[in-house]
RNA sequence: GCCGGGAUGGUGGAACGGCUUACACGGACGUCUCAAAAGCGUCUGCCCGGAAGGGCAUGCGGGUUCGAAUCCCGCUCCCGGCACCA
């Protein structure tokens, strides 16, 4: 064959027709099963991408997402890692009840005709995955260790039910937990939240709350820090004193918590929460109706209206006073809206002079203004602005003379001695709220008996199945959809025998995706959520892959049930996640793709069209993994043309004579270009600069096109070891092109 | 307001304290061709200049250093998160 022939050939290729051919091959020969075998000595490496919801087809996210993933887990395959890279789906979920609901068929056709359609995908995409240990998480054997995990947290007494305060989503009629409140609107729909009074199900997030903030320092490092800092913020540790203050008319004191101890003598005024239990129980029969009035108008205000900082302050004397414990002054007891009902106490000491809202509010209600740190600003009650910095208490008895910190230390000495307050620390983490109001989810496994209460489902009657409910309606009324099918919720109380309820709410989807990753260990194992022994061998997960969307979601429940799995003895470590990288988006014109801008791309289009590599090429030598990409600035066809390239150079090889001798033979110089490039290419892949490997695979190209057309010439075993070299390190980008140059230059014993 | 991250050509982005702008896109030109496409090759930070050459450049202002995109201090702007959390 001559160069002109092969080049003939080469304007023939094209990376799309190689594609139906490998996919067969690997879908018979399964290349990336991990291995469980005990006597497998190689180093074992377990990375997870973040697993898909099932609603349509893959979009260009996760394409994105999932060619980060998949080059990393193909580099420790080829660094001879026993890898486990596993995939499964989120399935449970409303997305799939709404669209049942509209399209007037079942979340369960739904749902698993998506799920084939992705998996399909997902093949065509050449993803590494072990395909034996997919999970769904809507299969009854998998919610089925939902339902055993929710007993045991039960019997820790880390689920419980409680009445209060909820955030409700009247589109989706449905409760929500805090994280899934952004900016007061529902995550799902967008709708305004609005807060109603129920009883529902929470996980006791809030008991790990030190160990979730003290462990995320070992994580620095390890995880963006952003993800971390989003977590810290969100678990909102603040650190003060509790004070007891007695309130006319009630045997118990009332205790607040406050950041500041020091400004204890500064304390004009005492408020709590207009829409407390205490303030309706506090509030003299004189102010009654003024108060019910209020509290109406603090009811009707959405959450967004209600926590602006640009609302003038409002509120309203209940008509009884408060006593300072330390100076025994007799304050007036305030109920307000802009002290919250379930942060803290849902009451506060008000120290107008150094904090600002406190402040506000003093003026509005002609209160006095006392300073007791002397600082060098102005008077706070002539100017309005507080002043919260350091300075020398005075007007503070004991305290005078001491600074902000000695004073805090001070003043919590004091109260401790005499019991009215200690130290104290507070969170703004709130427990996690588990209960759904829906149909599609893992239901609830517990019985609610008149004579015995709630009794947790026998373990051997797991799992509770849900009921088919086909035809049924599933529309949202704000009971579940459960509730309706009497058949199922009708049961014998396992404990007295009498007629009793199932709960007929479903869990949080997030509680499923808390623990997937300790699942792929042993996904078929059906004496438990997983064979300690198998999740001893891989967990925690080295890499986890995801979208930074779920940063303070997902990543902070999975945490959690690390942790009380730890607690439980069924795993030996407290972090699920080794290392964490979030991709970043793929926007179009600068936007997020959306329908209403009308400004979506179409993975599958993009596949046809340029074909499989070059979408993954495109993807990873974009940016950097963590960047957004913006697909109006790319041009994937760019990347077929160096595949192309690629391509040539392994046709020329494959051509030439095969007489030149070992590697060392060779050209000394295109070696030196070689071997820099696996090194370098070694290094960037290790730092996941996975864009600046792909630039270093195209200066290996150019310097081997150099060597075949004006160097020594294709034959010399210096261009095939190139051509090998390329062939090998292209395979993590671009699997298909590899696989099809390193079968031309001759398998295996190409080097 | 608080916390975190960032700012490098026309664009996406490279760069252990050591030649700023790798690699690619876009652009210009050349080669091949009857022609076009594809391929291959050269050039391409900005300003002055015909050229040789010179000047200026990593958001702004200082500092450390023989040497700073990189380290330190003070700003500006952008992105993300939290926010009446006591």
């Amino acid at each position: 064959m001559t160069a002109a022939d092969s080049a003939d050939e080469a304007r023939a290729y094209d990376p799309r027709d190689v594609q139906d051919k490998w996919q067969a091959r690997w879908a018979q020969d399964e290349p990336f099963r991990a291995s469980d075998d005990p006597r497998d000595q190689r180093e074992r490496f377990y990375l997870v991408d973040m697993f898909p919801y099932p609603s349509g087809d893959l979009h260009m996210g996760h394409a994105e997402a999932y060619a980060i993933g998949d080059a990393l887990a193909r580099y420790w395959f080829l660094r001879g890692r026993n890898v486990l890279h596993p995939i499964g789906w989120d399935a449970f979920g409303l997305p799939a009840e709404n669209a049942a609901i509209s399209n007037n068929t079942h979340p369960v056709d739904w749902t698993y005709k998506n799920i084939e359609t992705q998996a399909a995908t997902f093949r065509r995409y050449a993803t590494s995955f072990d395909w034996t240990r997919r999970l769904q998480t809507c299969d009854p054997e998998y919610y089925h260790w939902n339902q055993w995990l929710f007993l045991r947290f039960y019997e820790r007494g880390l689920a419980y039910r409680k009445g209060g305060y909820v955030n409700w989503c009247p589109k989706d009629q449905t409760v929500l937990a805090n994280e899934q409140v952004i900016d007061g609107r529902c995550e799902r729909c967008g709708t305004e939240v609005i807060r109603r009074v129920l009883t529902q199900w929470y996980f006791k997030i809030t008991e790990y709350a030190d160990r979730l903030l003290a462990d995320a320092a070992a994580l620095e490092g390890s995880w963006p820090d952003r993800v971390l800092t989003m977590q810290r913020n969100w678990i909102g540790r603040s650190t003060g004193a509790s004070v007891d203050f007695t309130v006319e008319g009630r045997a118990e004191p009332v205790t607040v918590f406050t950041t500041r101890p020091d400004t204890l003598y500064g304390a004009t005024f005492f408020v709590v929460a207009a829409d407390s239990a205490l303030a309706a129980e506090l509030c003299a029969d004189s102010q009654r109706a003024e108060f019910d009035a209020y509290v109406e108008q603090v009811r009707k205000l959405t959450d967004i209206e209600r926590q602006s900082t640009e609302r003038e302050k409002t509120g309203v004397f209940l008509g009884v006073h408060a006593v300072n414990p330390v100076n025994g002054e007799r304050i007036p007891v305030w109920a307000a809206d802009y002290v919250l009902p379930d942060y803290g106490t849902g009451a506060i000491m008000a120290v107008p002079a150094h904090d600002q809202r406190d402040l506000d509010f003093a003026r509005r209600f002609g209160l006095p203004v006392r300073v007791v740190v002397a600082t060098d600003l102005p008077d706070p009650a002539v100017t309005g602005t507080a002043t919260p910095g350091d300075g020398v208490l005075v007007n503070s008895g004991p305290l005078d003379g001491l600074s902000k910190a000695g004073a805090i230390a001070r003043i919590i000495e004091i109260l401790s001695g005499r019991g009215l307050g200690s130290a104290a620390v507070n969170y703004r983490l709130r427990d996690w709220l588990v209960s759904r109001q829906r149909f599609w989810g893992t239901p609830i496994p517990i019985i609610h008996c008149p004579a015995c209460g709630e009794v947790p489902v026998p373990e051997e009657q797991l799992p509770v199945v849900l009921p088919d409910l086909r035809g049924a309606d599933l529309a949202p009324h704000g009971v579940s959809p459960l509730a309706a099918a009497s058949d199922w919720a009708n049961v014998d109380c396992p404990k007295c025998g009498g007629a009793a309820l199932r709960d007929t709410d479903t869990m949080d989807t997030f509680v499923d995706s808390s623990w997937y990753q300790f699942r792929y260990c042993s996904p078929r194992y059906a004496d438990g959520p997983f064979r300690a022994a198998d999740v001893a061998r891989w967990a925690p997960v080295d890499l986890y892959i995801g979208g930074v969307e779920h940063a303070i979601l997902h990543l902070l429940y999975a945490r959690f049930f690390t942790k009380v799995l730890q607690d439980m003895g069924l795993v030996e470590f407290g972090e699920p996640f080794t290392r964490l990288i979030n991709q970043g988006q793929v926007i179009n014109g600068g936007r997020a793709m959306s329908k209403s801008l009308g400004n979506g791309v179409d993975l599958g289009e993009q596949l046809s069209l340029y074909g499989v590599d070059a979408i993954r090429l495109t993807m990873i030598f974009a940016s950097p993994p963590s960047d957004d990409i913006d697909w109006a600035d790319v041009n994937p066809t760019a990347m077929v043309k160096f595949l192309g390239r690629v391509w040539r150079i392994a046709a020329d090889v494959a051509a030439a004579p095969r007489a030149g001798g070992p590697p060392a033979a060779g050209d000394r110089e295109l070696r030196r270009v070689t071997h820099r490039t696996i090194d370098e290419v070694t290094c960037q892949v290790e730092g996941y600069h996975l864009n600046v490997a792909v630039a270093r695979l195209m200066e290996l190209v150019s310097a081997t096109r150099k060597a075949i057309d004006s160097g020594p010439g294709p034959a010399d075993p210096a261009v095939r070891e190139a051509a090998g070299a390329l062939a090998v390190m292209l395979s993590l980008f671009a699997p298909y092109t590899a696989e099809e140059c390193w079968e031309a230059l001759g398998g295996p014993g190409a080097r």
